[in-house]
DNA sequence: CTGGGGATGGGGCCC
DNA sequence: AGGGCCCCATCCCCA
């Protein structure tokens, strides 16, 4: 299970992610930031507050058509003529107030079979509310891809439910932390952190049952699993067991699966 | 082909 | 709200 489940993805979801693909040049990326220049010639503030740079569109997904994507290309009628007009509409993910008599209303009109209750029920997960806003909180908090906002980044396809997240992701292609000794950039300082200790050959986390050193604690967490007896991830089908679940997906994908 | 190390993206949690 | 840290997942590379 992928945790970047906040992430929406139109891509088969069958098809594993190809992280090398983030970094090839697309439209919308920065001709600064990649091209054989790995280091930012344009401060980040100023591309990230820059009105023709700006990397973050904002709708919600009710106000357009099925395909988001498409739509940026392709307005349609009926729907807002360009993403300003969208963002324009809505950036605070407010409502306006509603009262309990607008929310029977929105019932009556959105109950399929004109029933006037004073439950408000979730049609894809059946929680009830007692009133339309708590029905319309709940759904864009946790159930309804229709009415959760949508936080696209500008310089690839990515979208995200929260604009925390979007952010935490435009870092990935401004990459603000540059390493002072050989230049690379990174997405954040503690990634950098991490990379100087390739440099300094500074290894901080040490196995207790070897001699090895690891500079980060998740490649000495992997290298505990190659101490332990029991191995986590086991293959459904001839049930060898492996230390890594890539390791498994690898197994997985040489055949073993695939013959039954 | 397999196993392991190095590196990095991203969400969650805490302050 | 944002930064720092933790943890997990996964890629690439090499033995």
């Amino acid at each position: 299970m992928p945790r970047s489940f906040l992430v929406k993805k139109h891509f088969n979801s069958s098809k594993k992610p190809n992280y090398s693909e983030l970094e090839s040049p697309t439209v919308f990326i920065s001709p600064y930031l990649y091209k054989g220049l790995p280091l930012p010639i344009i401060s980040q503030p100023e591309i990230i507050s820059s009105v023709v740079y700006n990397p973050i569109t904002v709708w919600t997904t009710s106000s357009l058509p099925l395909s988001p994507l498409s739509s940026e290309l392709s307005p349609i009628s009926g729907y807002p003529s360009s993403l300003s007009d969208i963002s324009s509409k809505d950036h605070s993910g407010s409502e306006s107030p509603r009262s309990d008599e607008d929310d029977r209303m929105l019932n009556k009109l959105t109950d399929p079979h004109g029933v006037e209750a004073d439950k408000f029920q979730c049609s894809l997960c059946n929680k009830s509310y007692s009133t339309y806003s708590g029905l319309l909180k709940h759904k864009q908090l946790h159930c309804d891809d229709q009415t959760r906002k949508s936080f696209s980044c500008k310089y690839c396809e990515k979208e995200y439910v929260s604009l925390g997240a979007l952010k935490m992701h435009i870092r990935t292609h401004t990459l603000p932390c540059v390493c002072k000794i050989c230049g690379k950039a990174f997405s954040r300082p503690w990634l950098l952190q991490g990379h100087i200790r390739t440099h300094t050959g500074e290894k901080p986390f040490s196995c207790p049952h070897c001699s090895r050193a690891f500079a980060d604690r998740s490649n000495l967490r992997a290298h505990l699993q190659t101490h332990s007896d029991v191995k986590k991830y086991q293959c459904k089908n001839c049930s060898k067991t492996f230390s890594r679940m890539s390791l498994l997906h690898k197994h997985e994908e040489s055949g073993c699966c695939v013959a039954h």
